[in-house]
DNA sequence: TCTCCTCGAGATCT
DNA sequence: CTCGAGGAGA
């Protein structure tokens, strides 16, 4: 594709600040590249109080869709009075000043701020900045989905109908300082936060014999029952970890590759897996050696496994 | 068995 | 970026 490597652009830290301004732009697409920026906002905070708001509608230089109307609220009429961008985006710097950014996923705000200004010959933006959808991620493990309105419902802060800067502006603010409350009571401070992110060995592997039974009441007659279990591929209806746990559950054993003493191997998808040349994997391989020599071992599908654990 | 590497998919912003 | 797969090497 193309090699955008917007030199001199901030870094994004892991903090919690008293002082920084918080930003949201609305666009007319996702792509840096094709859409443009039709409303710039943002927040001067300090010591944690709002003391200064900017806020600016940006003409463009194509007619908006309707879709974006719709998300935003934004039309038309109401851009073909605003400046261009070459007039709004000077003075927002002079509000943003040398402050750290705060927004969510703002990467996404910053690449196109940084690419406009790079157009209007201007300075490029070089802010530090905070993340608060990673932020999110990392201390809020439980939510699914980390979406900004995710986050408002989770903490219940007022929803909004529309994606307008200002307003978003606002939202952010609260969701950082809810999740600076999370960070200091119930992730064990700051520090714990920065060393989570530092230690590169973040990347869990699950184990077989991490997952444990939730009960003691099996059913005997279940054929999984103190069988030994081990999947290859990727299911379709369940993570593999969600079928290790059912696994358990019935009383079966599960591994983390076949041995000599694997019962079962349940065939998931490997159309995602590059380097499984022939469509067999190296356990399903091992299974068909072992079962060829007369070893008790099943090679099933996803389907038969789901009946098997229906009873 | 344990640790690390690679790769694809999905998430998130409008 | 983060997660969850397969796989290599010690």
């Amino acid at each position: 594709m193309q090699n955008l490597k917007r030199s001199n652009k901030g870094n994004s830290l892991i903090d919690i600040i008293k002082d920084f301004v918080v930003v949201d732009i609305e666009t007319t697409g996702l792509d840096p590249r094709y859409d443009e920026i039709i409303e710039i906002s943002a927040l001067k905070i300090r010591d944690f109080e709002i003391v200064g708001t900017f806020s600016e509608l940006v003409k463009p230089t194509y007619e908006i869709d309707e879709f974006i109307t719709e998300l935003t609220g934004i039309t038309n009429d109401m851009l073909n009075e605003a400046n261009e961008i070459n007039i709004v985006l000077p003075k927002f710097m002079e509000f943003i000043g040398n402050d750290i950014i705060i927004g969510h996923n703002v990467n996404f705000d910053i690449n196109f701020l940084y690419d406009n200004l790079l157009e209007c010959n201007e300075n490029t933006l070089n802010n530090d900045f905070i993340d608060t959808l990673r932020i999110a991620r990392r201390v809020l493990k439980d939510l699914k989905h980390h979406r900004l309105d995710d986050l408002t419902m989770y903490f219940n802060i007022t929803q909004r109908d529309k994606h307008r800067a200002l307003n978003d502006c606002k939202l952010t603010l609260e969701v950082y300082l809810k999740l600076c409350d999370v960070i200091n009571n119930e992730f064990g401070g700051i520090e714990e936060l920065k060393k989570s992110f530092k230690s590169s060995k973040n990347h869990t592997y699950i184990r077989a014999k991490d997952i444990v039974a939730a009960t003691n009441e099996f059913d005997e007659d279940n054929l999984l029952f103190d069988a030994n279990v081990v999947f290859t591929g990727a299911l379709e209806k369940m993570t593999r970890k969600e079928a290790m746990q059912i696994v358990a559950n019935i009383g079966g054993h599960c591994q983390d590759r076949v041995t000599k003493d694997t019962n079962y191997l349940i065939l998931g998808n490997l159309d995602y897996a590059k380097n499984v040349k022939d469509g067999k994997s190296k356990k399903q391989k091992y299974a068909e050696e072992l079962k060829l020599k007369g070893q008790d071992i099943e090679i099933i599908s996803e389907n038969v496994f789901y009946d098997l654990i229906q009873k």
